[in-house]
DNA sequence: TTGCTCCTCACGTCACGTGAGGTGGC
DNA sequence: TTGCTCCTCACGTCACGTGAGGTGGC
């Protein structure tokens, strides 16, 4: 083959892309050979290696194949236009990293729960995380600050969240094993229940005037991950107690 | 309609996802009413809303559909698995988030190297990129220390590259205007170009002993940004100097 | 002749968005 | 009767990956 021209293979090879996406820049009109051998084989000059580095220099600065294809039409370009672009890529990237970042917080948070756990109902650890996600929704951030049961980031909340995964892990499980509400063990988990719920009202009340919006979603409700069975073993084992 | 069951419109208000996104997770088996009314409007009772505000739950820690449906099937996981799965997914965040700093931080040098130009040519502006890229991927971290000019971040490196820049910039300048090779601007640029080059080969060759591991990609080269004309316009302006 | 490279369809990915064209329910 | 809500196709998105089935070039 001819000296200055390179085939598909070759360069891919050189660039570091696969042949699919040589083709595929080909078909959308982004980087097509400059000619053809007689078997229809596409061949590439110097000029499509060039324009190749560059498209790959654009999309690492995270450019689409249509900004890139913007990009280049012009051999020049206006400052304005392209430090206005970086700081529009910059900001996307920024938001995105930001979002990474808390829900890289919301799996720390996740996995400290667990510490000392050992079964893990679905129901209960989605429940968790699904409150936190109403706050962050329905609280104002004056209400998330540093040491506020509504920072889920704070040490306070995460000794909460974990008592709260203990008792309704304990209540599941006596559900499931058959305990009757009236025995003692039933009895004895409903009182943990009911001291937990006191305490969390309490630092409820304690964390300045909460005002929270009631905006497109309803209100959460502490029940919401258990079943009717649970709910009812509630109900019963509560009765015993407060008669 | 029956109070105990929501329409897709209300679940979707309820939840705040999109009815689309609704009906997509019924045909894919996710999320299915459990009735039709008579005229085959979708029915959901509050075991859909549960199961839903987990869905939504576990999309938010960056689990995919698939990942969802599965991690849904039981209602008790092994504390190992979700363990196992919470560090896997931390991981992936935290190598999207390395990305994306390290396209960050490209950006900014980018900015900063527009600082004083006016015209930004495409071509000089995507060489710049792409001689980071390849260095990053040819030069082992030994050569990266602080203060090398293989170093983007170095401020070493930013005067180098703001240098290179301008040098460029006006080669393309000249040529376009059709400055002659011979006059004194031509002559006066080459001078800088070939001071530039002096200066970074000695920088070169004061960082220490560079190993370069030229593996799948071939040499990088100093004149790729330049069209044919540019190198001519060079290689004339040059013969002058050198007799 | 035998590999290796190249070719063109064409479906799949992921999680929906966005119409088109029609019907149900108060 | 009039809106509003609901329905089912079905194409589009983004940047390719992954075969299937066949041919070119040394």
């Amino acid at each position: 083959m001819s000296n200055n021209f390179l085939t598909i293979g070759q360069l891919a090879k050189r660039t570091g892309v696969t042949i699919r996406t040589l083709r595929y820049y080909d078909k959308i009109g982004l980087l097509q050979p400059s000619d053809y051998n007689e078997g229809g084989h596409r061949l590439y000059s110097f000029k499509e290696l060039q324009r190749l580095q560059q498209i790959q220099s654009l999309k690492f600065i995270g450019f689409s194949l249509k900004d890139i294809s913007d990009f280049l039409v012009a051999e020049q370009i206006e400052k304005r236009d392209i430090t206005h672009t970086i700081m529009f890529k910059k900001k996307q990237l920024l938001a995105e990293q930001e979002k990474i970042q808390q829900t890289i917080d919301q799996l720390n948070h996740m996995f400290a729960i667990l510490e000392n756990q050992q079964k893990v109902y679905t129901s209960i650890f989605c429940f968790i995380i699904h409150s936190i996600l109403w706050e962050e929704e329905n609280l104002d951030e004056l209400n998330q600050i540093e040491n506020s049961i509504y920072n889920f980031r704070s040490n306070e909340r995460l000794d909460l969240d974990k008592e709260y995964f203990s008792v309704f892990t304990k209540l599941k499980s006596l559900v499931i094993e058959n305990v009757s509400p009236q025995s003692e063990e039933a009895q004895l988990f409903i009182k943990d229940f009911v001291a937990l719920n006191r305490k969390t009202l309490l630092k409820i009340k304690n964390s300045k005037d909460n005002v929270i919006n009631f905006n497109k979603k309803d209100q959460l409700n502490i029940l919401d991950p258990l079943n009717e069975k649970e709910k009812l073993f509630i109900k019963d084992a509560f009765a015993l107690i407060s008669n």
